[in-house]
DNA sequence: GGAGAGTTATTTAAGTTTTAACAACGCCGG
DNA sequence: CCGGCGTTGTTAAAACTTAAATAACTCTCC
């Protein structure tokens, strides 16, 4: 077993390498900007925002733990300290898993609701501003294609596809 | 002077919202797997690596952290603690600038540069397997051009252009 | 049934990021 | 020259994330 790169590594191409500039920049950004748009209009981040969303659509507005931080692609450590602070604000409660001792089922309140869809109008402009107003339709269809391809490379071998939707 | 939504919010059609979300699964698996990545084969997070980068390729190894913090995307204030870590490792040094007494300048250390140059090929490759090695050259000038699109739209108003290259 | 292995969720500590406030300096106009 | 204003970079405190360790539970297999 050795280390050392089999060959030469293979460097950029100038192609690659301003694309690369480009996607950096721009996800950067986007991230930057919606993490403000939603500390300000709805007092928590991105990621906090996503998991409302997640459990907004669940079944009875409760998710496994573990189900929920699959989907929102975090670790169940940070969903943790996500849903206790989450929880603090009121916007979500835990509950004991009635089928499984170890499992906490999230569950998104009333008040949590009412938070999200408070919100929900304001977020999505400003992702329209950022990205579907200024995108063809075209364009649209080739980010989820490029999107997809990334996604298939990443996803932690034998995670359980269909993965969306 | 109102802050009432104008009309019915427009949400996004079916095709958006699943580019949505293929875009946040995507950009979160990959800088997730970046971070992982660097942190193990180099001792620091994406973020870090990149104001190495940015030092490595600016004249004598030195720039104004304003600079680098525009370059890099990221507050000054984050710039600070992130240099601050750096310096700690001696991959980086802060320097007073001579013209402006106010300024610093962070000067990347031959121990940086090796650093650097023993990380690059793995990050390199890790990038590679992720994105440039799953999408057609087409896809590749598509991906750039969407990024450019998003970056025009959250570019800082009157932001100096040209931005990138 | 029970040992061993895997799963679920949390906790602790360390590291990183954000926000707001601040000190120090440069620049411009009177 | 000097007062006001903008810039540069840092800092303190709070918030957030990560990595590793842990307790509690389930499952598998004999």
């Amino acid at each position: 077993m050795s280390n050392e790169p089999a060959t030469e590594p293979r460097w950029l191409s100038d192609e690659e390498q301003y694309a690369w500039q480009c996607y950096l920049h721009a996800t950067t950004l986007l991230e930057d900007h919606l993490d403000r748009q939603l500390q300000r209009d709805a007092g928590m981040p991105h990621v906090y925002y996503g998991l409302l969303v997640q459990l907004s659509r669940a079944p009875r507005r409760r998710m496994r733990m573990t189900e929920l931080a699959q989907n929102a692609k975090i670790t169940r450590s940070r969903l943790s300290h996500a849903i206790a602070r989450l929880e603090k604000n009121g916007w979500v409660r835990r509950e004991n898993c009635p089928s499984d001792k170890r499992g906490q089922n999230a569950h998104l309140t009333d008040e949590g609701m009412r938070v999200l869809e408070k919100a929900a109008p304001g977020h999505v402009a400003a992702v329209r501003a950022a990205i579907f107003d200024r995108l063809s339709t075209e364009q649209i269809g080739q980010l989820a294609e490029i999107c997809q391809v990334m996604t298939e490379g990443l996803q932690p071998q034998g995670a359980d596809l269909p993965w969306l939707r």
